[in-house]
DNA sequence: TCAAATGATGATACCGGTTACATCTCATCT
DNA sequence: AGATGAGATGTAACCGGTATCATCATTTGA
């Protein structure tokens, strides 16, 4: 590997020479900047960017904590990142933390160990482990999924707001008995989707039923199993509200398995529009979140943070918008004809 | 933040012996070792990684280069390649190249300027631009999309056996008018799964008809409108076969959209199952890719040559399987029973 | 008892850039 | 002409580790 010694002695001039020539054209006069240029050229010279990185402190590499990459919609959000990132000069570095908190805090010691010089954290936990007493600002962005009481610059969507806009689209469509799959236990992303939905219901003066709440964990396959619980009930819904679309394209699958159609029988609605929802059978009614954008947005406010532009640790909140489609429909005109039972498979 | 000179002026000893007491623990006798982990514990020394990396020229850093990273399949190499890369103690540099050359290309010079130690290329191109003649072994493992004639390690399917394996399939099921939604032009992989088809159709003695060809790029925008144009024939195919699942499902939409029946009236199949393949309507037929395994294959393949463990570049093929579910079945009996096709099962 | 071997530790060069400061050359001004 | 300053270039410190070699103390062996 020639550095960039050879290139000065080469070139006969000093390093100094060299690295102004190519990093401040305009001292040096035209002709050494040609002998330079040549000499470059000649040994084939690649400046060594770990040693700029080392003698510079920065290291222009953020690390992203992400629960899944094989995630639809953090797939989408990582895309965003990248895009801004590269824009701006930096790269991600990449972390499948499986929602383990060990591995979280083993990526997140890059920003200590100077491999990395900030961290966006998808999930709502801090991976540095308890936060200092000084609130000096860490370098660390949270988004999508966000602690309120965070001291940390976030970028979120109003999970509360977008689910009460969803069910009271469905208690418009007359629905009484709608059920909510829900997403990981101690998300706060499922509190706030919660939230919104009783609001709805408060609003709307329907009473609260335990018995529609389902536990979910995003996949498909909890979708399925939900539906399955849900269908068995005495009294099932006439709604099944899914907290993200892969799980509400589990429950259109095992409705239907079940012979009821949608949504004549039951609405399906889901909750981040992926592109499959769209092409779902029937397309399914959601919320979409402007997913690229969180990424953008959180690696260009954890940039401001790292050139200190940024004073103070700002919220941002992104729209979301109510998607209909047309796996949502007016509720079933009966009271129940007969078949209360639920008919399995 | 805190450096080894600092920890060593506090316990009083060299540097030297601080890095000892850390990397080789058993030179330094039990007391001075005692001395200098409480100095590291008292100024809160956390090496500075990237001053190792500097001095030792191995960044453990893997560049890969992804067409994509919101596609499904992709994710999950990604996410193999993750897991592997964390064991053997490197980090993933995640680039999104869109396709385009020229970002690869500026991508692949992280390795030239010892940003990162190897590169990892998901699509069949040498994005270090023509090769060069002394034919060393670069740092690169080319998985997934893979020229055949290329001198690096590859990590692939046997497309052509997969493809001709699913077509097979078809032609069994009585399928003669099997069509086929192809993969971006110059892509390898089309090419290979095309071959496999027409290998089928050749060995069955099926006359290849080109108007059953149909142009996609891998979304589920490209399958629906791949759909459309082929259900316009004058003779529309009974049997629709794509090259991955995204695009199948797009087909699955505009047949159903059509009135047509799947699998009674057309038959469906896609490549890759994906988790959504699964809970299509019908459950998509398709071919399996074990994408997890791509991933980590590649980057053990590539942590062997950055290590010297390798000398001849291996081409690695992975397994298929066939998936059967419901979105295949008997071609519908003729509108024409005139016998000039020939056999049935 | 003295030489040689062993063990523990220290001093410092080194990796490859950047940059503060020094030096040198001219041109300009009074 | 001498002083001043601008412009071009060189010298070397520096970033923070690692590793080589030197040094010194202690033990072993003949």
């Amino acid at each position: 590997m020639s550095n960039i010694r050879a290139v000065a002695e080469l070139a006969g001039v000093s390093v100094a020479t060299v690295s102004r020539a190519l990093q401040q054209p305009d001292l040096v006069s035209a002709k050494t900047k040609a002998k330079v240029l040549a000499a470059v050229e000649e040994v084939g010279y690649k400046p060594n960017l770990m040693a700029v990185k080392f003698r510079s402190g920065k290291t222009h590499n953020l690390v992203v904590l992400v629960p899944t990459v094989a995630n639809v919609f953090f797939a989408r959000v990582i895309s965003g990142m990248q895009q801004a990132a590269a824009e701006k000069g930096y790269s991600l570095l990449l972390a499948n933390t499986q929602g383990d908190q060990d591995i979280e805090a083993s990526y997140a010691k890059m920003v200590q160990t100077s491999q990395a010089d900030g961290l966006i954290q998808l999930r709502a936990h801090n991976p540095f482990g308890e936060t200092p007493d000084d609130d000096s600002m860490l370098p660390m962005v949270n988004a999508c999924e966000v602690l309120d009481q965070q001291q940390f610059p976030t970028v979120m969507l109003d999970n509360r707001a977008a689910a009460r806009s969803m069910t009271e689209h469905l208690i418009k469509l007359g629905h009484r008995r709608i059920a909510m799959v829900k997403g990981p236990q101690r998300s706060p992303l499922t509190r706030d989707r919660l939230a919104g939905y009783q609001d709805a219901l408060t609003a709307a003066g329907i009473a609260f039923d335990e018995q529609l709440l389902c536990p979910g964990n995003f996949s498909l396959q909890s979708g399925h199993k939900a539906a399955a619980t849900l269908l068995a009930l005495p009294q099932p819904p006439t709604a099944i509200f899914c907290e993200n679309d892969e799980m509400a394209i589990g429950v259109v699958q095992r409705v239907k398995q079940s012979g009821l159609r949608i949504p004549q029988d039951v609405s399906v609605a889901g909750f981040d529009d992926i592109s499959f929802a769209a092409y779902c059978d029937p397309p399914l009614t959601t919320i979409a979140q402007p997913a690229e954008e969180f990424g953008s947005t959180a690696v260009n406010l954890l940039i401001d943070i790292l050139q200190g532009r940024l004073k103070k640790a700002p919220k941002v909140i992104l729209p979301f918008e109510l998607v209909l489609r047309a796996s949502t429909g007016p509720a079933p005109a009966t009271v129940a004809p007969s078949l209360t039972g639920g008919q399995d498979d």
